[in-house]
DNA sequence: CCGGATCCTTTGGGATACTG
DNA sequence: CAGTATCCCAAAGGATCCGG
């Protein structure tokens, strides 16, 4: 999957970060697994509507990154689990940052695109 | 632009914010005008590669969404100031929080990379 | 000086079907 | 169960040129 870019919020600071975390399903993902190791299906089920090619692509690219550890079972059926590592989890506390932004200023947000709406509205003719 | 996604750290706490923030430059902008407003031309020399027509889309999604003011003043040559609002600085703080995780933890993320590929390399033939 | 207009490339992500 | 293998698309972003 090649080197994603990332949001800048992780790499302004110096070279760039090209940790997989500004995409569309890192986080969450990383929130499916905050209170434990979860199956592949496990893992499937809250994010819906992620394929599983999607889904297997961000596991390995964080696995590679050191965010999770990949355990596979020598059962039948064959079980895998996946686990946060502690850098993994120590991404919990810029997130937590993030949503306490996302709730303190979400109003002003959402007021702030509806003044814009407003203001460039086609006028009848 | 319509609205691009976001990182989750902005949208995993309720309804999605599409809050352009995640993307390639908007972090970058915001850090930009940190110190006081800026001209278009300000902005570009530091944003190195940024062409026009993306500077634009970018500061015009930031100015709908109310992170940002754009001044025109009416002279010649034209001159057109962008500025931080309260709420587009107020992003400063969960972005620090980011900044601060990469300081911390970058080492420890090309240390997995590393031994990643270390493991993973193709033995010679 | 500030950007709008066009055209083009890249790529993250989705749909679907199939396998050890 | 836990993925692979293909094919495909939308959309962000880049290159280049042009206009007020």
């Amino acid at each position: 999957m090649a080197e994603p870019l990332n949001p800048d919020m992780f790499a302004d600071c110096g070279p760039a970060t090209p940790v997989r975390v500004g995409d569309k399903w890192t986080a969450k993902i990383i929130r499916c697994l905050e209170q434990g190791p979860r199956r592949f299906t496990e893992l499937q089920a809250p994010l819906r509507g992620i394929t599983p090619k999607v889904l297997t692509e961000s596991l390995r690219a964080m696995e590679r990154d050191g965010l999770l550890t990949r355990t596979a079972y020598d059962e039948i059926p064959p079980r895998v689990e996946y686990a946060l590592t502690p850098l993994g989890r120590s991404l919990l506390v810029p997130m937590a940052a993030g949503c306490e932004w996302s709730r303190r200023h979400l109003g002003e947000l959402i007021d702030a695109r509806e003044s814009w709406h407003a203001a460039h509205a086609v006028p009848a003719p």
